[in-house]
DNA sequence: TCTTGCGATGGCAACGTTTTCATCCTAGCG
DNA sequence: CGCTAGGATGAAAACGTTGCCATCGCAAGA
């Protein structure tokens, strides 16, 4: 049971003592706060390549008023290329802006989702972007204090706060619109969570169009609360079995997009398929796909540049929501089944 | 330029305050450390409630000899479904162990690695799982004090350190193998970077096989350097459009099978396709695919359990290299082209 | 009754920084 | 030559927490 101790890390007074200056002088050289002769600061400079010292973040963090230059990132699950996207774009804009994101999960839970900002913010992250988790029952949420916060993708329920997120609303309803002008009557819809944002988003879209167009979406045809593929591919399979088949199907994420193409796939049917997000296996589809293009870069910058202007504090007014448009792609399949 | 300061946060002088205790007590209380009186301890629990209290990470990482409860893990890249299973499989047993995960992106650069990971230390996390970046030329990353390291699925170059990766060279030479006893002699591959590990180890595997079997590999049938998979696409569409094609087409990751399938695809080839991992729209594939399959658990409690002894000192043997080992996946295509 | 021992609690130093304040030195000006 | 202004540097007080040590009170044993 031998304590695992290696050499203690330097401090700022050990490169101190090797620079023959004080503590203050080592930290103006670092930080920069103030003005240091020349020879001084190489001196320092030279002591802490040396002894390869790094400031104590921790430390650093005790004194008040002092930028830790870390940002936190809480996504509420991480599946689908959608979340790998999201880290790689926030952590590309975090290091432009010389700032280091620090990365959790809160498996879409509140309660994780709670400790977890309490966490980073007691490591004084200067700001937070949270994928909200669902169950914020007693609007807890919004006595959060602490680093501002910054939601994004999804729109924490009952709370004031700023949010950047796509017009899922518009996309969903532009997909069935677009199918619908296309002559199809019997649309299949298969569905996530359909209580909670953004799914809730989509599945209001979807009824107001069809009910838009005097059509009632038939019971058959909408399967919803999937949480992984396989559910999907059999709802599909049912669907494509019965006497009065689909001859489209709108699904929402990259998951069940991949369950709605297997059932699709075994069954040999030739339907239209919708959805609303991307895969990157889309171009295997052997049916034609719609999918609905998300610019995750514009959702990131607007999200940092929100987050960047609360933590300075240019921006002290109201929360805002922003919802951000999307685009659509139509893809032909490569190789037809009926081909 | 109003600085955003909401009330500040209560310290643990407040809830002693509150409580009518001592600080002591409530660290007490708060850690379990020391017994306290049930009435004394309600007390202090009550009061933390009450001011919604939590127990500032930086200030208590400043004590030496505290454990901070938290894990970092820091990945090279975060493209493909690989990246999200371990991240979540990571979070899941921290979780189980009662430390917080933080992650954060080396970007695959070495200088970010190395300055990620003294970040890390100095945010005093308790240890790390590091994916390694290449580029370590001066060996930097053996004289890394502070926080012990485990080595995620990649085997750095040049150091003797802890590992836990699989067994990719057996599960390349496997899958050549199994070609061959298929009958396959025109086989090419297409492959990422081959000079850094794991990518080294297949093509090592691959030459090895067919060197083995007294079969030069055909230069015109190597195509390796692939970063994305367009260019993987364009590298098997020469192929197979030359003369003499290929009969079966061998690929490390899965973002150049998808390069690999759509080339296929587009060409409406028959050959048979193996890849060194798995992707999730396999069953799309028009021609029959075998896959590696890779435990990612059995990974993660592996590497989970050797941090875990690094930190409580249980292990303070030597480095140790783990090669776990992989299964195979065979799938025929749901819809075949020559159907 | 006096002592001893122990359980519960409080006081205080230390952890590694930043920052204010004071001090020192030098150059410039009268 | 004397004085001052200002630039460079050092000393020391926080920041919030933990753990050692001291203190206090009370019960048990002599």
């Amino acid at each position: 049971m031998s304590r695992n101790v290696g050499p203690k890390p330097p401090t700022i007074k050990d490169v101190a003592t090797l620079a023959g200056v004080s503590m203050s002088t080592v930290s103006r050289v670092l930080n920069g706060s103030a003005a240091v002769q020349d020879e001084t600061a190489e001196r320092v400079r030279r002591a802490v390549t040396q002894l390869d010292f790094v400031l104590s973040a921790s430390a650093r963090a005790l004194r008040p008023g002092v930028r830790s230059m870390t940002w936190g990132l809480l996504v509420d699950a991480v599946e689908s290329h959608y979340f790998s996207t999201l880290i790689a774009e926030l952590d590309r804009a975090a290091q432009a802006h010389g700032s280091t994101l620090l990365v959790s999960v809160t498996q879409k839970e509140w309660a994780r989702e709670k400790h977890l900002i309490k966490e980073m913010s007691s490591r004084r992250v200067d700001g937070l972007f949270v994928v909200p988790a669902n169950g914020d029952v007693l609007g807890e949420r919004s006595r959060l204090a602490g680093a501002p916060i910054v939601y994004v993708d999804r729109i924490p329920s009952g709370v004031v706060a700023d949010v950047v997120t796509f017009d899922y609303y518009r996309a969903m309803a532009e997909l069935v619109e677009e199918l619908w002008d296309q002559g199809h009557r019997r649309m299949a819809f298969i569905g996530g969570e359909v209580d909670t944002d953004p799914g809730s988003r989509r599945y209001a879209a979807w009824n107001d169009i069809l009910r838009r167009h005097g059509s009632t979406p038939d019971p058959e045809l909408v399967s919803v609360g999937h949480l992984v593929a396989g559910t999907a591919t059999e709802a599909v399979l049912g669907m494509l079995r019965s006497d009065q088949p689909p001859t489209a199907v709108v699904t929402t994420t990259g998951l069940l997009l991949l369950g709605v193409l297997h059932a699709i796939a075994l069954e040999g049917a030739d339907v239209e398929v919708a959805c609303s997000e991307e895969i990157d296996a889309a171009f295997l589809s052997p049916v034609p796909l719609t999918v609905v293009a998300a610019d995750f870069t514009a959702l990131v910058s607007n999200a940092v540049d929100l987050l960047a202007a609360r933590i300075d504090g240019t921006n002290s007014g109201p929360p805002t929501t922003k919802l951000l448009p999307t685009g659509r792609l139509r893809l032909e399949p490569l190789r037809s089944l009926t081909s």
